[in-house]
DNA sequence: GCGATATTTAGAAATTTGTCTAAATATCTA
DNA sequence: TAGATATTTAGACAAATTTCTAAATATCGC
């Protein structure tokens, strides 16, 4: 798991927009790209962000591609954020 | 909550080592400061970040001034997440 | 009040990041 | 196979970020 990866690729609010617009079910690039106005090339630099983080993958379906959501990252991304505050998850464990 | 402050600030890897150093308890800047190779303006730069996300509190002490997680911003945290991936925290309810 | 210590602020340099245009690659349809 | 559509890659540029040094501010102990 790659935690700067993660954390890098939410940093931008450009790609949790794209996040949050997968969250509607698998879509092809360029529906994802309607809601942006930046070029496909940008959008496709961010995609790449995003799966370097692993968290979208990516289908071929014809000329498409077509980019969901990972979910299973959710797990890592819950672990992520209690190892850096772990107190607030345990209501006073160690952990 | 300043959802773009929080995952800009949990972006880098020096200010997420000062969070997990926090861990520890209270630590003047620089306390913090000797687990890093960074210069004190560095770090304080880091700090502004971290307060501006509003991820530590400070607290003058005499010539000190003590750093602290505000672990509060947790559950904030857990919500951005959620928000992010909704269907991994719901079982498959909507939220 | 003075000198020492702790931290921040200001300003500059180097690196990274987000965006663009133009060109390349892949697939579809006729 | 040729032309059209979808997406990525390459290379350039501007803006943002991280770091530094030097100077400023705040507090302590004498």
């Amino acid at each position: 798991m790659k935690q700067q990866a993660v954390f890098r690729a939410l940093a931008d609010p450009t790609r949790r927009a794209i996040l949050k617009r997968l969250q509607g079910g698998p879509m092809s690039a360029g529906e994802i790209g309607e809601a942006f106005d930046i070029t496909g090339a940008s959008l496709s630099h961010h995609f790449t962000v995003l799966k370097h983080a692993d968290l979208v993958r990516t289908e071929r379906r014809g000329q498409y591609i077509v980019y969901s959501l990972n979910s299973t990252v959710m797990e890592d991304l819950t672990r992520m954020v209690l190892d850096l505050f772990p107190s607030a998850g345990t209501r006073g464990g160690k952990r």
